[in-house]
RNA sequence: GGCGCAUUCGUCUAGGGGUCCAGGACGCCGCCCUCUCACGGCGGUAACACGGGUUCAAAUCCCGUAUGCGCUACCA
């Protein structure tokens, strides 16, 4: 059985590295009919807070990844924060410590930062010297924290399922803190033990905890308990290949929700970042990608964060949907509420990218700013709305067309790019046989909406 | 500094020794459709970081170099 887990720290909202990380262990979950879980690693005092935890969970609701346990809604290994679980990383630090592979350390911090300064200065890798191993004592009263003795047949190798095999020396490690001297464990060790207690089966996670399992397999290997699966997950760059973050503009997943994208579009394009379809598609919906995900199609090379490629996938999935599905979506983007909104969405939908764009290729109907045309031809198409009433489906449009063809004798461009102009105001738009019928309902419906004949009266002076 | 990971068009990627003078997608350019803007269709542009090996044959395997990133914390 299977099981995986996404683990954040709630510092902020969901960033889109985070998510992707969360994907792909769902979609791994998803496709082996395994356990999804949501445990919350907020054993930083300083950073962590509870609304940041709301926050990343609604984040992870919003792209549709529900999970199987988590500090919401418990399970058979609760509680999932780390904060309720210090009395369990204790119990296990006491174990180590009674194996003989942990100790107390007595050190301050200002102590160790100063010997690190100096082994950096003598050019000594700047690891721990070994003074509290050296001078054991166990007096429980001093403040201390608890530190892993790295043992000298600690050599580790992996088999990571992205990366391969990866092989860590011995003497590339110092002895590290397990506990804090303030009693909360260090991410290393709570890491090991909740993957453990919680049965977790894969760790999917970002590169950046690569060399930090050497670490954790001693720690594994202390205890004497399995080691799970490891996959190392490339990072996202943002343009100037550097890590993304807040400079590259909107990082978090709430401000890609505000700014217009979908979930759908968003879960599709952070997956293609790294991992790739078998039949070389790059626009798939979930149920592709849960059948079709395999860590062995996952890239190991960092992948740049491209906001034009997300911005197309987002239109390739509104101009997917139906006006009727995209209806409260577009009412909740840009606040306007008719009657004439959904048949709108229909007539330009595929002029946007975005959900909050539809304003703007609506403004034609909302607003209508006099155009300066010429009045012979103002007063023609006056004429025969007058006596054949405004269009209402396309064929009308044509017939009206043909109409002012004979009363005006233009054709082509010169017949067309006025009328346009007389009707919505603007030289460019949604093609006339749908943007006529659509401004003669909407009139009919809402009195703010100028008819077709209000609009060419206006163009006559 | 040490250790680790990575390196194919501007970007995301396919590719697992011969089928690759490298395929797809976004972008960009051009053409078509067309009253315009989009959409759509067609075509074009553009890449195996560098140097050594191994091999009859290397984008693919090995070793170096360079560059980028990560870790080297009582951050995660």
């Amino acid at each position: 059985m299977t099981r995986v887990r996404f683990a954040p720290s709630p510092t902020g909202h969901l960033h889109v590295g985070g998510a992707r990380t969360a994907i792909f262990n769902w979609l791994f979950a998803k496709h082996s009919g395994g356990t999804f879980i949501i445990r919350v690693e907020d054993t930083d005092q300083a950073r962590s807070t509870a609304e940041s935890e709301v926050m990343v969970l609604d984040d992870l609701r919003w792209l549709g990844l529900l999970w199987d346990e988590g500090p919401d809604i418990g399970g058979p290994h609760a509680p999932y924060r780390q904060s309720e679980r210090v009395n369990r990383y204790a119990e296990v630090a006491r174990e180590l410590l009674t194996r003989g592979v942990v100790y107390r350390c007595y050190c301050t911090e200002e102590e160790l930062e100063a010997k690190r300064k100096e082994a950096e200065v003598a050019g000594r890798p700047p690891h721990y010297d070994l003074k509290c191993w050296i001078n054991r004592r166990d007096d429980d009263q001093s403040p201390h924290a608890m530190r892993f003795h790295v043992p000298d047949d600690g050599d580790v190798t992996i088999d990571d399922l992205i990366r391969g095999e990866v092989t860590w020396k011995r003497e590339s490690l110092g002895d590290f803190i397990l506990i804090r001297s303030d009693g909360h464990p260090t991410y290393n060790f709570s890491v090991v033990v909740d993957d453990h207690d919680m049965q977790i089966s894969h760790v999917i996670r970002a590169e950046e905890h690569l060399t930090n399992t050497h670490r954790q397999v001693l720690i594994y290997r202390a205890m004497e308990w399995a080691i799970p699966q490891f996959a190392h997950v490339s990072l996202i760059l943002g343009q100037d290949r550097t890590k993304l973050s807040k400079r590259h503009g909107a990082t978090s997943v709430s401000a890609y929700a505000e700014a217009g994208f979908l979930p759908d579009a968003m879960l599709n394009y952070l997956t293609m970042l790294g991992w790739s379809a078998p039949d070389g598609r790059d626009v798939f919906d979930r149920q592709y990608a849960i059948e079709n995900f395999t860590l062995d199609r996952v890239n190991s090379a960092p992948a740049v964060f491209d906001p034009q490629k997300f911005e197309w996938l987002n239109g390739q999935y509104i101009h997917a949907m139906s006006a009727a599905a995209l209806r409260p979506l577009v009412l909740q983007s840009i606040g306007i509420d008719t009657p004439w909104l959904e048949e709108a969405i229909d007539v330009v939908k595929t002029s946007v990218h975005l959900l909050p764009q539809f304003r703007e290729v609506l403004r034609f109907v909302t607003e209508y700013n006099t155009p300066s045309i010429d009045q012979a031809f103002a007063t023609s198409v006056a004429d025969d709305l007058r006596e054949h009433g405004a269009p209402h489906d396309a064929d009308a449009v044509k017939a009206m067309n043909e109409r002012l063809k004979k009363a005006t004798g233009l054709k082509g461009k010169e017949l067309f790019m006025p009328l346009r102009l007389a009707m919505t105001g603007m030289d460019h738009g949604p093609e006339l046989v749908r943007a006529i019928p659509l401004l003669a309902r909407a009139s009919e419906s809402d009195p703010g909406v100028l008819s077709p004949l209000a609009r060419i009266e206006q163009c006559i002076r």
